[in-house]
DNA sequence: GACCATTTTAAATGGTTGTTTAAATTATTC
DNA sequence: GAATAATTTAAACAACCATTTAAAATGGTC
């Protein structure tokens, strides 16, 4: 049975991956990730057996969280509408509790793409999933505007996630201090839930 | 017109930029720049001092060049919506040109927000702008939704900027190879002018 | 061609990196 | 409680880092 003491290896695979998330992998050090776990350097390769073997296990776990939500969303049994909204909600939630998570995942691809399984699996989920078995119904019987769930997506995730991603240049751009940003990305989450179900849904 | 022989100093800047936008400032040694430019490690620091100085210059410029053309368009004497239209165009097309610009900029921002100038003379040219001028005009005589600058600049450039910010990650996600992924940005293209016009746009 | 400032070079600096070692400590098994 | 295995430790490792040094090469001026 576990006892209260973390044991040692999740401790750091933790603090790993808060250092990580701050600071990418080239930005940190071994012993950044030691001293956040507040154990001995030596530990880190002891379990994991190297820094990029540590790293790769955090990488794989911080993109499943991502993919997670937004797959059990687009296949739960809603409407097309308020799925969106659903989406777009839990998008804001999650820039919120975890506001690292998506420029993290997007630098680490974008300097090493090989990083990204190159197996369809997500993609193989994504199109076998409600939402798009909603969105051609929807289509068939003209109700929603002939798109393609990968138009879509990036539609709902782009506009809300780019502020998020770029939050202290939107900060310095348009001149808001924290509380004047997350009031601005209230507003912002209103435009666009409005904005794609308005240009998403065809009324007749 | 141009020397044959470029100086050094300007060699060197350019490899470095070269760099910098590739792996970022942490995953760039004075070494990689070196090579990159063809010259001697100790050059870097006779013309630069240091690759933090080095960095910072080029940083700045790279920032400028982010929102040069932007401010140009945004007081270019044309209707609301062909300047949307041309926001956007531009936006695709740094995109093709400096892929790797956007994602640079947010990283470095992220890593080290003080890196940004904490001045907000880009806040203030914003706001004086043509394009606030004319978005109030539309909405006093009700041709255009009430929304503010702030908010409808990040529908147009976020949908942009996100799948190219994420490319190698929607290539996978949605099984694209390279020639895909342009098709599929062009279309991208033409519904985000769609929506946002659509949305900003009052007919009645 | 001697003089001087500028530019370039190879080599070295001290510090940090990821990783390893071998000894010390703790936990487990009989 | 001795023997064995698992964990933790301090110290060291070679490799690499940004930066500096001092000498060499280059270019322009008289």
């Amino acid at each position: 049975m576990r006892c209260v003491t973390e044991k040692s290896e999740d401790k750091i695979k933790e603090a790993a991956r808060r250092v990580f998330l701050k600071k990418g992998f080239d930005g940190t050090t071994s012993r950044d990730i030691a001293r956040e776990a507040d154990m001995n350097i030596a530990l880190t390769n002891y379990y994991f057996r190297s820094k990029e073997k540590l790293f790769l296990e955090i990488f794989k776990d911080v993109l499943d969280e991502y993919i997670k939500d937004m797959l059990e969303i687009l296949n739960r049994p809603i409407g097309l509408k308020e799925k969106i909204s659903e989406m777009i909600e839990n998008d804001f939630r999650m820039m919120k509790t975890e506001p690292d998570l998506i420029i993290f995942i997007m630098n680490e691809v974008h300097k090493e793409p090989d990083r990204l399984f190159s197996d369809n699996s997500i993609c193989r989920l994504l199109e076998s999933s409600l939402f798009v078995k909603q969105l051609d119904e929807g289509i068939a019987n003209g109700t929603v505007r002939p798109i393609r769930m990968e138009n879509i997506l990036p539609l709902m995730k782009g506009c809300i996630e780019f502020i998020y991603v770029g939050k202290h240049i939107h900060k310095n751009l348009f001149n808001l201090n924290d509380d004047e940003f997350e009031k601005y990305a209230q507003e912002q989450k209103e435009h666009v839930k409005a904005m794609v179900c308005n240009y998403l849904m065809l009324k007749d």
